[in-house]
DNA sequence: TTGTGTATATTCACTGGTCGGTATACATGA
DNA sequence: TCATGTATACCGACCAGTGAATATACACAA
């Protein structure tokens, strides 16, 4: 193991990453990642075994960053539940305004190796959607609705399909279209209490 | 212009067709469309200037008979609005479930070539869920919902979200929640009648 | 009817280039 | 001396697109 600040694996990862979310992951060949981390190619294949590894790492090395970042943005929300939901949706479409933004790197990968069920690419991408609506379904039998599991299967589906259209349209405010439903739904699923809220 | 049924270029465009969604657009060779369409890859290239062409037309022979089957759908539910939106997911559900389901053509091309933002491909997929998304909202207005537009925006989202979210989990069941979802956005924002439906 | 020109449609063989992965050798530190 | 890690050079398969020739169909003049 190098003692470098950042590992040779590290740098290839980040720089596989940037490459296979700008371009998709048939896009983008082994020769590019390892120009881009400043290795040969046969450095890569020493650390991975094959582009496929590589692309698992990519994911990989998203997921926990990613389910960090919108639970961030759900704890510094203010308001009651379905305003800190719709708040995850909000900051999405601020994200998405960036010129490089190019959709959910899960989903993509998973459109891109639909032909390839069991690739370790997509089993990856399923267990990260599965952590975020485990978090959500926690977060809302904590606010004691009932229908928990629903809402939150619900939500997602309103991110993700946030994602496909965004992408497609290039237009933002989609998200914010979701984040009303996303409130509509959650505050409907809520337990009542007063008359405001 | 042969006079056989159909015509050499149709037989290409639907060879291409079949290939291009089992295995994505760079998963497949212009020498396979034109081994399955059973010409040679020089004729394909007569009717067609390059492969990116001929995914267009893939994609644009699919927009019409794709709307008429979720208006075919939606016409052909029995109860009120909801319900015949949501007949719609349910629909969708049972198509899932055959093996050779691989989600939406349109949305997992413009995922696969989200790095070629002018993309012929890409402007005929944005074309086409625009149409959904209008006939929706046309269809919303015509029942009095005075928010047409976004509802129709929202079922948009639902239902793009449905085939992201059950290409990766590979669980149709995810359709039918976005469903519940649909059904009770719609009626939330039908005009009150009457206490019972 | 027959010959000729022309646009359409199709084939075989090929090219220039890309790509995932590897054989082999070398360096360095424990 | 042995495990770890890196470099150069290479391979075989694949792949989008093309050159040149040929077949078919039809229009029109002799």
């Amino acid at each position: 193991m190098a003692r470098s600040e950042i590992s040779t694996r590290e740098r290839i990862v980040s720089a596989a990453s940037a490459l296979f979310y700008a371009d998709g992951i048939r896009g983008v060949n082994v020769d590019a990642v390892a120009a881009k981390a400043g290795v040969t190619k046969r450095t890569l294949y020493y650390h991975f075994k094959s582009k496929d590894d590589l692309v698992a790492a990519y994911l990989a090395g998203r997921d926990q960053p990613n389910l960090a970042l919108f639970k961030q943005w759900f704890d510094e929300a203010e308001g009651g539940l379905p305003a800190k939901v719709e708040r995850i949706f909000r900051n999405l479409a601020r994200s998405a305004r960036h010129p490089k933004w190019k959709g959910c790197g899960f989903l993509r990968t998973s459109a891109e190796l639909a032909n390839m069920p069991g690739h370790p690419a997509i089993r990856i991408g399923a267990a990260h959607k599965k952590k975020f609506e485990d978090w959500l379904r926690v977060t809302f039998e904590a606010a004691g609705i009932a229908e928990a599991a629903q809402l939150a299967r619900q939500i997602l589906l309103l991110l993700d399909g946030s994602f496909a259209v965004v992408l497609l349209h290039r237009d933002p405010s989609y998200m914010e279209t979701a984040g009303h439903a996303a409130h509509a739904l959650t505050k409907a699923a809520l337990p009542v209490r007063k008359k405001r809220q």
